[in-house]
DNA sequence: TTTACATATGAATAATTATTTATATATAAT
DNA sequence: ATTATATATAAATAATTATTCATATGTAAA
């Protein structure tokens, strides 16, 4: 398994269905198919992403009967999804010297 | 060019290089030979993760003489860049239970 | 103790992204 | 004007990552 560097931890952020994952996961916890269901994502699919986020140490799981249920392995994560949630915060500036407009396609 | 989504955001801090430069940019403004230097990167690979970075938002850039000087776009992104920068601090928690450590490898 | 259900895995392929190399452009200095 | 310097770009290749599909595993129910 990978060391669990910042990089990594972006990597994990930086996939469409695995970012949605974690969202879903900082509402609350939920067993396999339920992600499965509300993101109408293939399920081997969605084994594969949070088999991901569980090697990256982004997840933990459990089984409770037929299910295995997942959870975010951190607090803090949430504190950094909230953060970047709204990207229009981040990239808020534009540059308007004429270089930078010429730069722009 | 893309949408600026925090998928896109993400992507671009979830590459060793772009996050290096990125964590130079967020101490002070640089000339991109200056991060050449300092990275000991090839000029033409620093200049494509430059454009990168650019053409997403997270980087503006103008002339001055011969040289082009890079910065952030936006102070959020610093605040951004130091919520992630310990990664143990997010990664922090493991479950102790049993299911949990018969999936560790 | 067979059948159904929930999830995981592995191998194959497809798609995306990174890196290199060679070259172009723009400014500045001679 | 010519040359040097700083940076950008484009095309080719290499490397990584995502997706699909087929199948395996483990639990529970009949």
């Amino acid at each position: 398994m990978d060391k669990i560097t910042d990089v990594n931890i972006y990597k994990m952020l930086s996939d469409e269905i695995r970012l949605k994952i974690l969202k879903m996961l900082s509402i609350k916890n939920m067993a396999v198919g339920a992600i499965v269901e509300e993101t109408g994502i293939d399920q081997p699919l969605i084994s594969h992403k949070l088999k991901e986020l569980r090697e990256n140490g982004l997840t933990v799981s459990y089984r409770s009967g037929k299910n295995i249920i997942y959870s975010l392995s951190s607090d803090s994560l949430k504190r950094v999804i909230s953060v970047v949630e709204d990207a229009g915060n981040i990239v808020d500036h534009v540059c308007n010297c004429v270089e930078c407009k010429e730069n722009d396609e």
